[in-house]
DNA sequence: AAATATATAGACTGATTTGTCTATTACAAA
DNA sequence: TTTGTAATAGACAAATCAGTCTATATATTT
């Protein structure tokens, strides 16, 4: 059960590095087999499919990015130093991994109606950073109403999420910059 | 040379709608040729190759975005109306393709780096609306210095890119309308 | 009518796809 | 030591992939 020697775990850390660098329609199970050094039926044994070995890579990577956000807002205090530290860990991430975009759209964008189950990994994820940033904006706009709060807390989520795919066009950070400046006049000063 | 005779048109719409439908790599171009009703031949003598009959793709799906947006900003006259009337077809547009999202996003969460010029093709055409909606924010906002007109410029860019890809996820007009508000209130009311 | 260009049908290549199956090996617990 | 589990290697199936090629047929133009 220690990393290396696990055949699930190994197979699971190349299908995520292959999934995301080369895409998921792009990817054969032999490949990932191979490089993983792990036998086909051990492949089927642990997931069954290769979609099911698809919503496992989701899965991962929401728990992964989720430690990475908790860890980036939980250094700060006020609620507006929390959201500021989500653009932070955001631009962190995405030069992480070389510009390569949001692992969950590029999959959606992949799979069009093929695969109900990881569109509803991808909806379960988006959904909860929704909520996530929405919460922090609020506790951040304590005087103003909810409906403002509420739609701020939506243009900061769609602001983010759209520097993430433009990040991905350009391999650059100038969406990521812009958006956090954008966020600091719309939290105030 | 009228439409539904002419092999190399009838070819590129097939294969617009299951590009866009099924997805690029899951589109084999036997689907299309079977659905087109074109000989192999044919589509190797006027695209050369599958990677080619995409880029022929995208140019086609950028001349239709534009032609559409045209049609929309054109029917107003302030500035301000032109840029809502960017969110407007914006809906519009969704709707129409069922929430399926934006072909050149689609398309380069699919390539990854197989592909470098279908990868052009994206970048040029999302350069080109960068630049479209930035004339219009910085026209509705004569009297912002440079600096901040630029910003919010991008700032409507990266709502506007947000909201295509986060109507796709929810497959609902929520993201669109968010925007809407938003922009409102950054140009003034 | 003859010549030229374009489209069609479809065989074929060689590689690859996901998934199943058999048979063998390694290891751990009883 | 025996028994049961998990991993391995790899053959195999049936389908599909992009792309090439030959041969025939249809139009258009000169």
């Amino acid at each position: 059960m220690s990393g290396k020697s696990d055949p699930k775990q190994r197979m699971l850390e190349t299908a995520s590095r292959l999934f995301y660098t080369q895409g998921y329609n792009a990817t054969g199970i032999n490949q990932i087999l191979e490089e993983s050094k792990v036998a086909k039926a051990s492949l089927y044994q642990h997931f069954g499919s290769k979609d099911q070995l698809g919503i496992a890579y989701l899965q991962s990577a929401r728990e992964e990015w989720f430690a990475g956000l908790d860890k980036w807002t939980f250094a700060k205090h006020a609620p507006k130093q929390k959201v500021l530290a989500c653009i932070d860990f955001l631009e962190y991430a995405l030069r992480m991994n070389d510009f390569r975009g949001c692992k969950f759209l590029n999959m959606l964008a992949e799979i069009a109606d093929s695969s109900p189950l990881m569109r509803q990994q991808i909806i379960e994820h988006k959904a909860k950073l929704r909520e996530y940033i929405k919460e922090l904006v609020i506790r951040s706009l304590p005087s103003h109403s909810p409906e403002e709060a509420d739609l701020i807390g939506d243009s900061v989520y769609l602001l983010f999420e759209g520097a993430i795919v433009e990040s991905k066009i350009y391999k650059d950070t100038w969406p990521v910059k812009s958006v956090k400046k954008m966020i600091k006049n719309m939290l105030g000063e």
